[in-house]
DNA sequence: CTGAAAGCGCTTACAG
DNA sequence: CTGAAAGCGCTTACAG
């Protein structure tokens, strides 16, 4: 690859200055040229296959076109889909997205200072919600451009998140017209699972059903399938789980059986979100939809108006709205245990 | 925030010259320094809390300390574990990784050229191997630094891959072990899965044994639920299917038990790979286990070394090598088919 | 309608 | 052992 084109050189070949070709590459408005000039800048552009240095404009605009997205570690399906939007919606509107753990920045404290004053992005896209290190992620969004997932509400944050309890009330509503009457809720610490575990009681309270403690159990299949075991194996009893994400009811699921207990004739299942996974478990897995590819691209939709434009406050993301699936796991109350 | 602090604010506090700040700040080797002044300086970047201007140094460096990596959707697994691995990689060696989607940039013909022309990344990683593209992507990767996986070995180009016959290979004959002699193998177009192809029929030809056309089904659960649906209920015959990744296998698992038959007492089933939720199935999946986490840093490390040095050639990932994990997926062929 | 020139913040050959 | 100055490639206020 031999040496790109600068604008000097487009400037040179067309027999003008670098300031008509900065102001036509950039589309600039305000600039009256003659229609022949035009050409001739189009033309050189085009003959030497010039494009402007990013890393020039970035130093000229200090905007560096890059968004940062941090989260507890990338390997969950849900944070997938809402990366892959994040990504697809960044490119329409000319941003790329760099990914980061949180766990790798939070191990050298002030990594996160260093990318902002360092002008390594523009904004930052934070997961929050799940507990650890929440006041320090806190404090760095409120310090730069950034939307919060999943966090509560709160002074100078910008914040994104689903209608959680709204979600959870659902999947439990369900079981209930099931006729289940002892339905326990899976989740793990943290804000999100929090307002889920609240939706789950409120659907309890308004069937005039007790509702248990939740099973705090984390968030990946392999923690849900032990705390499973563990909850089955010591007698307790449950005639259906609500699990706080897709995620984590694979590992219930897988758990149950592992119990030897049977899906849904011994325990109905239901989850919170909708992954591409659940329709290929056996049996199928109920849930409760949540938008999360929209997720992602408002999230970043947000970040770029709070670049240009600070503003703090909550917003719910609800379209389409949550919805339930029903499928395989989830069943009428069998004989054998009502 | 405020305006954060230049090289020039630290080297007046410090009443020194931004040179030498500069090379405190690089640690150039070649520095002597008083060790009064170096601390000196020290204090005064410590007390501004300067960071050194990220595209400030791009562009004097030409070099952004950016590395993209381009794939076909981020929504599988099998990705996500490298391009995890790939990340970690990259952060411990102060680079960064920006996704692209191969598809996106595949619209605008010249998006990846934009790319490099402008300086936007050092280098790319490119997921190839599938069939779509894979000419345009190879004339790309021969003309930046990249490492280009699953691709069959070519000239001016740095490849990586598995030993994919291999593991194939183990897979075939774990299931010819048990007993099976109608074995399917389900894959999709492109070279990853002609290469494992290839180990499913020196598999079989070393038991004596037939090979079958493979079914050309997708590398999503959901194309091959279809697939298999469709083979089964066209009463082909089979008592084991290979898939070539476990993402696949996902919708073969469903695809078996939306016929009605029961994995493992009528169909065996193993796939090439070991991802997360396998061992969460029902009944959890055998499969033949290989390191993608190792692939992904192990691509990162050689584009990095590609950077400074151009190279091409082939890298084998077989460190851990291939190993079957033998799940409840396979069991000897039943009485029922034998 | 068009151009000369300053400056974004850094690094580095060169001079002392 | 330390500094003045040029230059990476761009954009934009200013002048004409």
């Amino acid at each position: 690859m031999r040496k790109p084109a600068r604008l000097a050189d487009v400037a040179k070949l067309a027999g003008v200055s670098s300031t008509l070709v900065s102001r036509i590459v950039n589309n600039d408005p305000t600039l009256r040229v003659r229609d022949d000039t035009r050409d001739t800048v189009r033309a050189a552009i085009a003959m030497l296959n010039y494009t402007p240095h990013s890393s020039a404009r970035a130093l000229r605009n200090s905007q560096t076109g890059l968004l940062g997205f941090a989260l507890h570690g990338v390997n969950d399906p849900l944070y997938v889909e809402m990366v892959d939007a994040a990504q697809s919606e960044a490119a329409r509107r000319n941003y790329s997205v760099i990914l980061m753990n949180i766990e790798e920045l939070a191990d050298r404290r002030d990594a996160f200072h260093e990318i902002m004053l360092g002008h390594r992005v523009d904004g930052l896209l934070i997961h929050g919600g799940h507990g650890r290190g929440e006041a320090e992620l806190q404090e760095i969004a409120r310090d730069v451009p950034s939307v919060m997932f999943n966090a509560d509400a709160a002074n100078g944050l910008r914040t994104v998140r689903f209608d959680d309890a709204r979600a959870a009330e659902m999947a439990t509503r369900h079981l209930i017209e099931l006729g289940h009457r002892e339905i326990v809720f899976l989740g793990d610490i943290g804000a999100t699972s929090a307002r889920r575990y609240d939706g789950y009681r409120r659907a309890l309270a308004a069937a005039g059903l007790p509702s248990s403690p939740p099973v705090v159990a984390g968030l990946s299949p392999d923690e849900t399938h032990d705390a499973t075991r563990r909850f089955l194996d010591s007698g307790m009893r449950a005639t259906a789980f609500v699990a706080m994400s897709t995620t984590a009811a694979l590992g219930v699921h897988s758990g149950i059986v592992a119990s030897g207990l049977r899906i849904p004739d011994d325990v109905s299942l239901i989850s919170v979100h909708d992954v591409w996974f659940a329709r290929h478990l056996n049996p199928p897995l109920s849930t409760v939809a949540l938008p999360l590819a929209q997720m992602g691209a408002v999230a970043v939709s947000l970040l770029l108006d709070q670049i240009s434009d600070p503003i703090d406050g909550e917003t719910i993301i609800d379209d389409p709205a949550p919805h339930l699936v029903v499928r395989g796991s989830t069943a009428p109350i069998g004989p054998g245990r009502s």
